[in-house]
DNA sequence: CGTTCCGTTGACGGCATTCAAGGTCCGTGG
DNA sequence: CCACGGACCTTGAATGCCGTCAACGGAACG
């Protein structure tokens, strides 16, 4: 597939990796995959990658680097719905939604490739299975929806924090990107209050107890699991919700 | 359409309704849904429809009655995720997922009738356009998951309680299942607080104080809308975010 | 070498929870 | 017919988790 502009790029591959954990994919659908990107981009960490409202002519597959969905109230507070990272479309959604209620933002430097809308309409005209495919991943973002709203509705701080911080271990995890019990998660503890609906200042003391409690050190932008067990049962976390089995789809 | 267990249902016309106000749905798609049915059944208030973690066969469309998504923790607690009324799949997504994370339940006694997954799965083989039709009602499902993301995490208690009530009264106006500004939300203050991650005292103390400040009225499972422009103001709420624009898609 | 962003900690305040008691409504059965 | 129980609503008082305000330190950067 000497066409695609991804030739070989991790990127594409860690998409396929997400979608190989839950489904069989097949050569053929990889090269319909690969041929649909039309180009790639970088942007800045701090920049708005698609901005909530306007109409949006292709998907956004993230290559490289760490984003987040967000969306600003009035008095200026952020929430922060969903992180993505590698692998991960940024808004597979904006297909069907033709534009987006909140905005896409680099946490970091990224690098993404651009899916024409036509193309992905392509693909549910030809190619059932891998619609299907695509539809499941944004059926996954749906359930990691639910799964936060149970956090911010029911579970006490520490809870919530350990419970972002054991999804982003199995989602990077799926991609190849743990090492160990470690994780990069270049984010602020400002960040983490916007994505779990707490103040900075409380998730500073939360991390602290975290750390105190040797279940967790995060710390310039990194992630090191201590206890794996005892944090599953503070976060209340079950894996289910990322669907990660095998199935004819 | 004789052979349709539906036919002139008034539950299948409104998710025409829903998805005739954001699309185009021509004579034959409206067939193809119809005849996807494949029965019809009842339950009681209180009875759970779908169980999480069941392996599923069918998708359900609520034909009438209120149904919650929830989930309980550990301790006790509940939060529900999503309210659905007559016209709304209950979990088209278990089309892909197979099974849910989270239970269905009635608030109500209900009527629903059942698409099974096979049917589901000729329509991504013959109907590309249909296809994405439903495909867009789970990308609605999501959008509304975020919204509840946001009141959860950042509105206050008045706010949450608020928004959610303007929500479901577009959401029955698009069916139209409102009278005027009033319409039927047969829900407890208990029921209000898991959707709103509150507790059901709390939400006594804001309904007084929504009630007090003309803004609505909710008592004996009806909503009264009295104001709503300051309504929509005290919830922050848009409805961009329910894609209420007919679009090709 | 000042500026800025981020992290850290303490003191205080407030919104929502918890605990508790009493009220209404309604279906059930004596 | 009415006593009774149960589910739900209402309200007050006390508690507590998390937010706000504030100050300071460190690291990165121009």
């Amino acid at each position: 597939m000497g066409t695609s502009a991804l030739a070989g790029d991790p990127g594409l591959d860690r998409l396929l990796m997400k979608m190989r954990a839950r489904d069989i994919v097949d050569a053929r659908e990889e090269d319909v995959l690969r041929d649909s990107v039309a180009e790639v981009r970088e942007s800045r960490a701090g920049r708005i990658i698609i901005r909530a409202g306007a109409m949006i002519g292709g998907c956004t597959l993230l290559l490289d680097g760490l984003v987040c969905r967000y969306r600003d109230l009035a008095d200026g507070q952020r929430q922060i719905m969903e992180l993505h990272v590698a692998g991960d479309f940024l808004d597979l959604h904006s297909f069907l939604l033709k534009r987006l209620e909140h905005h896409v933002g680099a946490m970091t430097p990224v690098r993404y490739a651009i899916v024409p809308h036509q193309r992905v309409r392509e693909i549910t005209e030809r190619h059932p299975h891998l619609t299907r495919l695509l539809w499941f991943q944004t059926l996954l973002d749906a359930a990691i929806h639910r799964e936060r709203i149970i956090s911010v509705g029911r579970r006490s701080a520490v809870g919530r924090i350990a419970h972002l911080l054991c999804e982003m271990f199995v989602r990077l995890e799926i991609v190849g990107m743990t090492d160990g019990n470690r994780y990069a998660l270049p984010l602020t503890q400002g960040d983490l209050a916007d994505a779990t609906g707490l103040t900075s200042v409380h998730v500073n003391r939360m991390l602290k107890r975290l750390r105190d409690e040797a279940l967790l050190t995060f710390r310039g932008g990194q992630v090191a699991i201590h206890d794996w067990d005892r944090l599953q049962r503070v976060a209340e976390f079950d894996p289910a919700y990322l669907y990660l089995e095998r199935l004819p789809r």
